[in-house]
DNA sequence: TTGATACTAGGAAAAGTTTCCTACCTTAGG
DNA sequence: CCTAAGGTAGGAAACTTTTCCTAGTATCAA
């Protein structure tokens, strides 16, 4: 049983990671930008909701926040790579038991994964065939 | 702006999906059941929490209930196949925008990701090119 | 038949997430 | 200086998810 220390960085919920996605995508940025981005790209929201949400990203320690101008700035607290790989390793364990072959044997199959998408995924693995010998 | 049919299923959330995981590994079964492997391989759970919580996922459409027996039998309403395309589609949209190479890239990069499972992978893809050809 | 055991059902409440109203503050333009 | 515009902060409320107490019912063994 696996029993969590009481300083981690708890897992962004569906909102915040939308938010996520936006810093990632253009850089630490103010609460106004990150919410024109969330209602042209998403959903529409208002202007104080997607504050609070990141005040409060703040205070889980997933944002960290430059006050030192008037309009405040945000910015990841943890890489993109890093949090994307704790997101996916939760995922793998979740659905397929912790299990990445699983995994692509369900993209292969799936329809919805287009030929190109595989002739890119196998250029990957011939590359990292080379790299890793 | 994406509008959902009002007939749709929902997806599972975190705890239904556990128990989904259950049923899909050992067939359909009853409540005792469920609770007994979800305390055995995951958590602590009370029997009234897996009880209620399996009700609920009948009342969604996400569970079927055979109550024929007077203990009733539960299954999924929907193939684990299918059930697991959506969910994956939705975490490769929300992480990766939707491009599966993206989070092949991020598992080849991974650490985490054993060289016996890339081998696994790559064999898997050699024998897609081989069938879809 | 009776008591112990195991089941379902119905609330209710706790916890987590999301939304946004509103008050107050700072700044820039007239 | 005054005001309008645009910030932040705090709190409340709505929803969703999760948990489990408890009551009532069926079953089974003695």
């Amino acid at each position: 049983m696996p029993s969590s220390s009481s300083s981690e960085r708890p897992e962004p919920t569906r909102s915040e990671l939308e938010i996520l996605q936006v810093l990632w995508q253009y850089g630490p940025n103010t609460v106004r930008f990150v919410n024109e981005r969330l209602n042209e790209d998403k959903r529409e929201v208002q202007y104080a909701s997607t504050l609070k949400l990141m005040q409060i990203m703040v205070e889980k320690g997933l944002l960290l926040r430059d006050e030192s101008q008037v309009k405040h700035v945000y910015s990841p607290a943890s890489e993109e790579y890093k949090t994307k790989t704790l997101l996916l390793d939760r995922f793998v364990d979740s659905l397929f038991n912790g299990s990445v072959s699983s995994l692509m044997l369900h993209l292969l199959d799936n329809k919805k994964t287009s030929q190109s998408e595989l002739d890119a995924i196998r250029e990957l693995l011939e590359k990292s065939k080379k790299d890793k010998k």
